[in-house]
DNA sequence: AGTGCTATTGCAAAATGTTGCAATAAACCC
DNA sequence: GGGTTTATTGCAACATTTTGCAATAGCACT
């Protein structure tokens, strides 16, 4: 796990300025799993949002888009995206992410770590998929909806 | 293959009413592999509001949204998110979707049906998930980009 | 065909995202 | 600290998406 001080290296090396914007959004990205209210790792758009003009009032909602953008970028976060919206991880967490989302009850639920492992290695065989930060969404039908 | 008529059924099985605006867009998205410009099986929004403004101009965005999210909740079709875009697909296509995002470059690819084969009959079998209409997204390194 | 019920639409306002540009301020050198 | 460079911000205009509500129209029943 990386601390500020390590990521703010990462922003140094991309030519990147360390802003009272970017400082407040990084700490809140390492600090996501402490918050009350946010699953664990996944940080939403609005959770940011909260906390950022809460911290830094007046910051411009542009401004928050544009770093949360650039940080995707610098592969500090990733996005994650489902039919019910997106949200962030933070990526040095280095935790797999593995969704089932049933496309008729909705219902995501955490994947079966074995089986996760099993596809892992067989990716990289096959495609050259690297093994860190992997993730998946699976969309099908669970056993109480499925057909 | 659902017939026009077989869906116009299954939308007063459910106590909704068919609407020009509905008719046009079940025919859009049954026709949607002889479009052009349309990647086969992939429907996007723009070319979903093009169409139907086309054809019924005047007809509002509002509209437009919600009859598509009627058609998710209907399991008519399924919307597949990736952070670069959303789009839909016809779900009795019964076509499978295996997608690789590089996280680093972005690049989609496709996946080798083979592994997809093998991943959606273990996952049949440890998770109950229904071989029907799987889709899968995997995030990742390509082997250019990979750690 | 006419009537009643209510799901659907259009509309207007609000909320959420995006973009070009000029003002600002972070970083670096002296 | 003062001066220079230029990445970043705030702002305003725009684009997209969502939402509440009143008018409309699909449909069932006579
Ligand atoms: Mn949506
Ligand atoms: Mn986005
Ligand atoms: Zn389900
Ligand atoms: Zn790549």
């Amino acid at each position: 796990m990386k601390k500020h001080k390590d990521l703010l290296q990462v922003l140094k090396a991309n030519n990147m300025r360390i802003t009272p914007a970017r400082r407040f959004l990084l700490q809140f990205i390492l600090d996501s799993k402490k918050h009350a209210g946010i699953k664990t790792g996944q940080i939403t758009l609005k959770s940011i949002t909260r906390f950022m003009e809460k911290i830094l009032p007046g910051v411009n909602r542009s401004s928050i888009y544009r770093n949360i953008e650039a940080f995707k970028k610098l592969d500090i976060i990733q996005e994650i995206s489902l039919p019910s919206g997106s949200f962030f991880q933070y990526v040095f967490d280095c935790k797999v992410h593995h969704f089932y989302i049933c496309k008729s009850c909705g219902k995501a639920s955490v994947g079966n770590e074995k089986l996760f492992n099993k596809i892992e290695a067989a990716l990289k065989d096959i495609h050259g998929f690297a093994k860190a930060n992997l993730s998946i969404v699976f969309y099908g039908y669970c056993s109480k909806c499925g057909h």
